[in-house]
DNA sequence: TAGAGGATTGAT
DNA sequence: TCAATCCTCTAC
């Protein structure tokens, strides 16, 4: 079952990014499919240092964030990765979670192929990685996430328990807002990014 | 319009 | 520890 826009309009970008965890997400292109589990993601606000739309600051490159949740915000970091967000909140309040990897489900031929491995192993474990293991790139921004060709479906139960919280990655230059444990992820679960 | 730097990754 | 790599943002 596809999650509707609903869950991603909520006001809390923080209990979304927790519960996103478990879920599915999926790629269409050139018919083919491919999709994961999503087993760490990080959660950005305005209200915070280490968003790029901090203090509702808008440029041509984050302006999808201030769109209403639900639609997709693809980036590139470092000139070589392309990294996905998913919009959450309303319009105008901009916040987002950060998909950081997942757990291959459906189509790992297709994946190792664009990674250029054979192995499986860590092939989704990381924002850059799992972008391009899923074939999304900045054509996908600002694209709805109910549409046929980028979507986020129902996937496994979590437990409570089972989900850690941690501080961010990458993202120093925030000062104290770079302690907020807003990164989470599947305790013991082999596809989470190392660091 | 130039210059600095980044929500990363993989090799050394 | 460091280079790759290029787009975005800021300041001039």
């Amino acid at each position: 079952m596809i999650v509707s826009k609903s869950f991603f309009q909520r006001k809390n970008v923080v209990q979304i990014a927790k519960e996103l965890l478990g879920k599915t997400i999926a790629t269409e292109i050139y018919g083919q499919v491919t999709s994961g589990i999503i087993v760490e993601t990080e959660a950005y606000s305005f209200r915070e240092r280490g968003c790029h739309a901090y203090q509702n600051r808008m440029t041509e490159r984050n302006r999808v964030m201030f769109e209403e949740g639900g639609v997709a915000y693809v980036y590139l970091c470092y000139g070589i990765h392309n990294l996905f967000n998913i919009v959450t909140n309303k319009s105008d309040k901009a916040e987002a979670v950060l998909i950081r990897s997942l757990q291959p489900v459906q189509g790992e031929d297709l994946m190792l192929e664009r990674m250029r491995t054979t192995s499986l192993k860590r092939i989704t474990s990381g924002p850059g990685k799992l972008t391009k293991a899923l074939g999304i790139d900045r054509t996908h921004n600002g694209k709805d996430l109910m549409t046929s060709d980028l979507w986020i479906e129902e996937g496994i139960r979590v437990a409570k328990k089972d989900i850690v919280a941690v501080t961010r990655i990458g993202i120093d230059y925030a000062g104290e807002d770079a302690k907020l444990p807003w990164r989470f992820y599947l305790n013991d679960n082999a596809w989470v990014s190392k660091h």
